[in-house]
DNA sequence: TCTGGGGTCCTAGGACCC
DNA sequence: TCTGGGGTCCTAGGACCC
């Protein structure tokens, strides 16, 4: 809680959408839903165009289509969302040596650490900057909350969406927050805002009346007495730049629910190698072993295995997971299954070695008991069963994907099927483009890597 | 065409130890 | 000698966030 308003909190504006629509400019100014495009798929961020129609965030894509049915529909990309995310910190990051990113389109930024804004003009100053600097280095745009706390930052960042800056006077928290829904308060999701209700507070001044040790004995100890700070806009939580991750997991949801015990095992195996994969590249071993399972009716369980030492070993977690899945019942069904590490160590070569070798003696004791070694011949290069050239094909030319072509240059994957693909050729600074359709063999066509959404240092004269 | 994927934090009970 | 109290670790589940 700070006397001026220098936490600042940014939050780009639907940033999935908005980078497809700067990629590819005829989806600029018209609906675009980013997501899952199977018939499991969830809707990751829609543009404000689809918004109008009622799309959002976490809805299924079915239900989507059928309130946008004219949207385009696109595959996230990852790795250019985050080679996007990068350039934004670092602009953050000159404001600051105290910055926190949430996600890839979202941060905390402390401006007083910085030493570039103590007061509410300098602080309006350097969010409006920022923000300009956003848009002329990615070409996107981002909304700006600027509070004396966290909490009134990302508040005041949510009322500035979109493209816009909003400042909360400290002092005038509790009046602001006081009529509003609980729901405006972090940690208040359906669950809680349901309880809440149904002991008749709605409002954020109906918890501050209701007192800390009634909110304490209705959401136990920790969120209640934290829901009563917040709800006087009371908040001290420091900017923290550095936060060590705490675990890794994996996890997939199919298409069909999966029923064969043998399959089961084989996606739990390929999990955990892409579990571990994932660790050593994190530069961590870990301890705790949890496997996820979610049942055809949606029930979700884990189960969890700690061993004597932490590993990065892809076949100790294997096993590991393996004996943890042979204790599930998963008759009627699975949708999904997850591997995850926790208990997280950083990663040091003399103990990896050390750990391998005794959980290796471990683990022989385990299947000694269990009578079910794990079979050899499994792994990564086994064959796919049914339909494993389809889904190649899928994944090479996936609906919103870069391609380039010898004779067409630049364009991206609108869509494909039977045999063929069709694609759009146009580049983030040329005009909407037009669309042709290949063979999906064409050996003049190849996907290619995302193009920067601004030139770089055009020619002098261009 | 009903519900993704990657995380964090908290609670609660039992084991175990002092 | 019929029943304490605290601390820590482990497991499972749930709520929440983006």
């Amino acid at each position: 809680m700070r006397a001026a308003p220098t936490i600042l909190h940014l939050d780009m504006d639907a940033f999935f959408a908005a980078a497809e629509q700067a990629a590819k400019p005829s989806l600029r100014g018209k609906p675009v839903v980013v997501g899952g495009l199977g018939p499991r798929g969830v809707v990751a961020t829609a543009s404000y165009e689809a918004r109008r129609f009622g799309v959002h965030s976490a809805m299924p894509m079915g239900q989507a289509r059928r309130l946008a049915p004219n949207a385009a529909y696109l595959v996230p990309r990852f790795a250019f969302y985050r080679s996007i995310s990068e350039q934004v910190m670092e602009l953050l990051g000159r404001l600051s040596p105290l910055v926190e990113p949430l996600s890839l389109d979202e941060a905390f930024v402390d401006l007083e650490a910085g030493g570039l804004a103590d007061d509410s003009a300098g602080a309006r100053g350097v969010g409006e900057r920022l923000r300009a600097d956003i848009l002329a280095t990615t070409g996107l745009t981002g909304s700006v909350g600027l509070a004396g706390s966290k909490m009134i930052a990302k508040i005041a960042s949510e009322e500035a969406k979109p493209d816009g800056l909003v400042i909360i006077e400290p002092g005038t928290e509790r009046e602001l927050l006081g009529p509003r829904s609980v729901r405006i308060l972090p940690g208040v999701g359906p669950a809680t805002g349901e309880h809440l209700r149904r002991a008749g507070m709605t409002t954020v001044s109906d918890l501050t009346e209701a007192g800390e040790d009634e909110l304490v004995r209705l959401l136990g100890r920790a969120h209640g007495a934290s829901l009563y700070r917040m709800a006087q806009g009371y908040d001290d939580r420091a900017v923290v730049a550095e936060r060590d991750a705490k675990s890794v997991s994996v996890e997939d949801t199919f298409d069909v629910d999966l029923h064969d015990r043998v399959r089961i095992r084989t996606e739990v195996e390929r999990l955990a190698d892409r579990c571990v994969a994932r660790l050593r590249a994190s530069g961590h071993s870990g301890r705790t072993i949890v496997l996820k399972v979610r049942r055809y009716d949606f029930s979700t369980l884990t189960r969890s295995e700690t061993l004597r030492g932490p590993t990065d070993d892809a076949m100790v977690v294997r096993e590991a997971a393996g004996r943890l899945l042979e204790a599930v019942d998963t008759t009627g069904g699975v949708r999904l299954l997850g591997v995850g590490v926790s208990g997280l160590a950083d990663y040091t070569q003399e103990d990896l070695f050390a750990q391998a070798e005794e959980e290796r003696a471990a683990g022989a004791e385990a299947d000694a008991g269990a009578g079910q070694p794990v079979g050899g011949g499994g792994g990564a290069g086994e064959p796919e069963p049914g339909g494993a050239v389809e889904l190649a094909v899928e994944r090479r030319w996936a609906p919103g994907h870069d391609v380039r072509h010898a004779v067409h240059g630049a364009g991206w994957v609108q869509g494909s099927g039977v045999g063929r693909v069709t694609v759009r050729f146009e580049e983030p600074w040329s005009a909407p483009g037009r669309v042709r359709t290949f063979s999906v063999d064409d050996p003049e066509l190849e996907p290619s890597e995302p193009l920067p959404l601004v030139r770089k240092e055009c020619p002098a004269g261009a």
